[in-house]
DNA sequence: TTATTAGGTTTATATTATAAAGTAGTCTAT
DNA sequence: ATAGACTACTTTATAATATAAACCTAATAA
């Protein structure tokens, strides 16, 4: 039987989300939105999501005088990650 | 921006199919239930939405006394297929 | 002959994703 | 100094999707 694909991972916007994560190291909540073109109530949503299931850190600051929203993934969040790919491939009929 | 996952086949369960399909060729509703470890209603559903999306075809005749429901995937579906693979590798990291 | 099993489908419910609307504050031009 | 537009989000409502429960029809077994 195929591994389970953990479902917070197997959405596309939040796989873009921590796909973008996992090589930007640390990224801002305007700049994920331009990256994956989702709409900012979806975005914060799936951010959400995230963090509260422990994959990513949420660090909320000022830049100038407008809020700064910087995501950031966890040690847990990569590991999550990794599995995921790992039993996805089972999926794509890697041999 | 990141290609879009066609939504029809970035579902577990369709994906499973689909991955089962794809190297069998051929596959009775049974053995795809056992494959996939889905309900037979979950299935039937699933099955359903590829078929109408032209992904398999749906034939059904009779083994013995019992109903029999092969599915086979369509040149659009094994198509679909490989370009869902290609997007999806952007989101995994692959330099 | 009733009751259990095979092989499904249909319908209802729970979950998830998405969009629309709202919040709080800032900048800009008059 | 203030109306209007903009930044950076969050909350809430709605649409889409997945899953499970219930149902169906016929066959076989006790």
């Amino acid at each position: 039987m195929l591994k389970e694909l953990d479902p917070l991972l197997h959405s596309q916007l939040r796989l873009a989300i921590v796909s973008a994560l996992m090589t930007a190291e640390e990224a801002e909540f305007t700049w994920l939105q331009a990256q994956t073109g989702a709409t900012a109530g979806n975005l914060s949503v799936q951010l959400n999501k995230l963090k509260d299931a422990g994959y990513i850190e949420i660090k909320k600051s000022f830049r100038g005088n407008y809020p700064q929203t910087l995501c950031i993934m966890t040690k847990l969040g990569k590991e999550k990650f990794k599995a995921y790919v790992e039993a996805l491939k089972e999926y794509l009929n890697y041999k």
